[in-house]
RNA sequence: GCCCAUAUAGCUCAGCGGUAGAGCACUUCCUUGGUAAGGAAGAGGUCACCGGUUCAAGUCCGGUUAUGGGCUCCA
């Protein structure tokens, strides 16, 4: 006689075939009305599961995380229910579960419009609204061809291709309308409330481009409404953090039509720009020779490197004397050649060499993306020339600096990948084992969590990447660590060793923020625009309350200006509120409110971004406790 | 590059076949006011660009460019 076990240890016998729906029954009534799953031996499967072995039983309920992820997987079936309705002739690919919802992508015979979401969320209410059960049918894998054949469902037919025809696949049927699918699904559209169809978007039928590309409708599912509704506004919030809209706002940059994808930073954003720069500098290019190499070098240099087979779609050329030049996408020849230039030994190595490298990449226009995804973008590169001795420890060097600087930036959210040989790649596959294995062993010495990505890996070496993400949680790579084995030979790069032979070094690539763009905005977005006194583009504004103060104002101003404070005055004709607001607005970190009292006292009335009025206070001690907030770089 | 959407004043947006609008910002004047918007007047636009339909086009249609959301890509 089978047994069933609990979580909670207890146990059961029943007899022949049980399914999960009366197992539930037989518990309480209350339990099964709100269940929507369960776990059967640690394997979701539906109420409706038939099985007549002992097994570890877990009733998923709907307020479950996985009872959530159930809903909005039951969603996505939803939609295709209510497009199928609407759209008789709509072809169903896939819906899977994504982190807060769920999608479908269909291919649609007249391409969908933005409007006519809110048909599909109207008919879906429909179907919601009439309590229906969904019914899983185990049907053979023939039997559901010959099903979706009929339907016309050309992409449930091409997954069933890869599924032998004798195997059982869960069809489920919401009154007309079948899906396959894994499941489980909820036994009753009852469950199915609060939700949003959020946006309507292109995708290419199994995420390759060479393939056709269907619409994909994005939905949100939640528990209560009250779920969905902080959902929303959670991200209406984090739109607002949108460092193209602080860019325009707190003035730091802006973009135009006739530079896509180049940023003109202004004063503010190029003040930020340059301490940032100069952090890196102090930090990250430490025990480095920092130089500067041409923005263009002849393109045959780029196709001795292998730039230019992979990449001259992207590359920006450029014409002179019968020269053919490429704008340089691309730090590391120029690199090389420095090191080329004079005879280096053992004793050299490790040689390393950083720039500012600006480089420019014609990316394609669909994948810009303000200061995260630019055209041109200026990279805290560097090479390290080493041997294969010193790899190991140059590696976890960089590692350990990486999450240095994030964190001192405030980052605690980073991700970290290995990235491992493509299929279009240079060098032998001794090779690729030997540098994978090193930066594997780098990682695992650190004990790192890292995701492994196969094929991720750049041409001539694989990669560590350290990734952070912006204000709607979207993942952009920052910091890089690649070996490479091929370039410094392609590029004729060798050094003299112990015995007098000539050697080819490795060659390490190494960005920590990566993009300094990229990183900004990143950057931005992370303060919502508040940055830390020291990154601050304008740290202080002092206010006159009347005009009868500009002059003690400004002489304020000017003993902040001469201990290297970037202050700025506002002596408008404004009343001392408005003032106020519109620097709180600007994210000001300190206002110095300056009236009667003050210059009567000698002193300063200090407002910070956050406190508020903090009260009377001595210049000079303001300047001293200022002067330590920038030595210490302190991220308030 | 692909799919969908968008492009009107410096900014945020309304207008959707019939003489171009609002708020904020700007200029001038009044006001000299103590911690998030004092008042009045004025100026400001080839409605992204190119073409088409129409007696008439920001408005409808086509194309281009850019931007936004995704997809693909990312040395």
């Amino acid at each position: 006689m089978p047994k069933i076990t609990f979580p909670d240890g207890n146990n059961k016998y029943f007899k022949g075939v049980t399914t999960p729906r009366a197992i539930a029954e037989s518990i309480n009534k209350s339990l099964l009305k709100r269940a929507v799953a369960a776990k059967v031996n640690g394997e979701l499967k539906d109420l409706s599961y038939e099985f007549d072995y002992d097994a570890d039983i877990e009733i998923i309920k709907s307020d479950d995380q996985e009872g959530l992820d159930i809903i909005r997987h039951s969603f996505a079936h939803l939609v295709g229910h209510a497009v199928k309705q609407i759209y008789p002739t709509a072809k169903m690919a896939i819906g899977p579960v994504i982190k807060n919802g769920f999608y479908y992508d269909i291919e649609f015979e007249e391409s969908l419009k933005i409007d006519d979401l809110a048909k599909i969320e109207k008919k879906i209410k429909f179907l919601i609204s009439q309590n229906y059960d969904v019914v899983r049918e185990p049907t053979l894998a023939s039997e559901a061809r010959r099903i979706f054949e009929a339907r016309s469902e050309n992409y449930k037919v091409e997954i069933l291709d890869d599924i032998p025809a004798e195997e059982v696949v869960g069809l489920y049927h919401h009154q007309e309308y079948i899906d396959m699918c894994r499941g489980p699904h909820v036994p009753n559209t009852k469950f199915l409330r609060y939700f949003k169809l959020t946006k309507l978007a292109g995708a290419y039928w199994r995420g390759n481009s060479e393939n056709k590309m269907l619409q994909r409708i994005y939905g949100t599912a939640w528990h209560t409404k009250e779920e969905l509704d902080e959902y929303l506004k959670n991200i209406e919030e984090a739109e607002k953090r949108d460092h193209r809209l602080l860019g325009k706002s707190l003035d730091l940059f802006h973009f135009q039509e006739e530079a896509a994808g180049m940023v003109f930073w202004h004063q503010k954003g190029w003040a930020l720009f340059r301490m940032v720069e100069q952090y890196v500098r102090e930090i990250c290019f430490e025990g480095y020779e920092e130089v500067h190499t041409p923005q263009m070098l002849d393109r045959t240099l780029w196709e001795k490197s292998g730039h230019w087979d992979k990449f001259k779609e992207m590359i920006f050329q450029t014409y002179s004397e019968n020269r053919e030049y490429a704008v340089k996408p691309m730090n590391c020849p120029g690199h090389i050649q420095i090191f080329n230039n004079g005879l280096k030994s053992y004793r050299d190595l490790p040689t390393r060499i950083a720039e500012f490298g600006t480089v420019h990449r014609n990316e394609p226009s669909g994948t810009l993306h303000g200061l995260l995804r630019a055209r041109r973008f200026t990279q805290d590169d560097a090479h390290v020339f080493c041997t294969e001795e010193q790899l190991q420890e140059e590696v976890g060097r960089l590692i350990d600096l990486t999450f240095d600087v994030y964190h001192h930036f405030g980052f605690h959210n980073i991700s970290v990948a290995l990235s491992t040989r493509p299929e279009k790649r240079v060098g032998s596959d001794v090779l690729w084992d030997k540098s994978e294995n090193s930066l594997r062993q780098a990682l695992e010495s650190k004990e790192l969590d890292f995701l492994v990505q196969p094929g991720e890996g750049a041409f001539y070496g694989p990669k560590i990447e350290f990734s952070l993400e912006d204000c709607l949680g979207r993942i952009w790579q920052c910091g890089t660590i690649q070996l490479d084995f091929s370039m410094p030979e392609r590029l004729g790069a060798s050094y003299v060793d112990e015995s007098s032979n000539k050697k080819v070094p490795v060659m390490i690539h190494r960005a920590i923020l990566g993009s300094l763009e990229r990183f900004i905005g990143i950057l931005i977005e992370h303060f919502a625009g508040a940055l830390p006194f020291w990154l601050s583009p304008n740290q202080v504004v002092v206010c006159s309350v009347t005009q009868k103060n500009n002059e003690y104002a400004s002489s304020i101003a000017k003993n902040l200006m001469d201990a290297s404070i970037r202050v700025t005055t506002d002596l408008r004709n404004e009343k001392i509120g408005f003032k106020i607001r519109e620097h709180t607005l600007q994210k000001i970190p300190y206002i110095l409110v300056i009236g009667a009292k003050e210059e009567q006292d000698g002193l300063i009335r200090i407002r910070q971004r956050i406190k508020g009025d903090i009260g009377e206070e001595n210049l000079q001690n303001f300047i001293i406790s200022l002067v330590e907030k920038i030595q210490k770089r302190e991220n308030i």
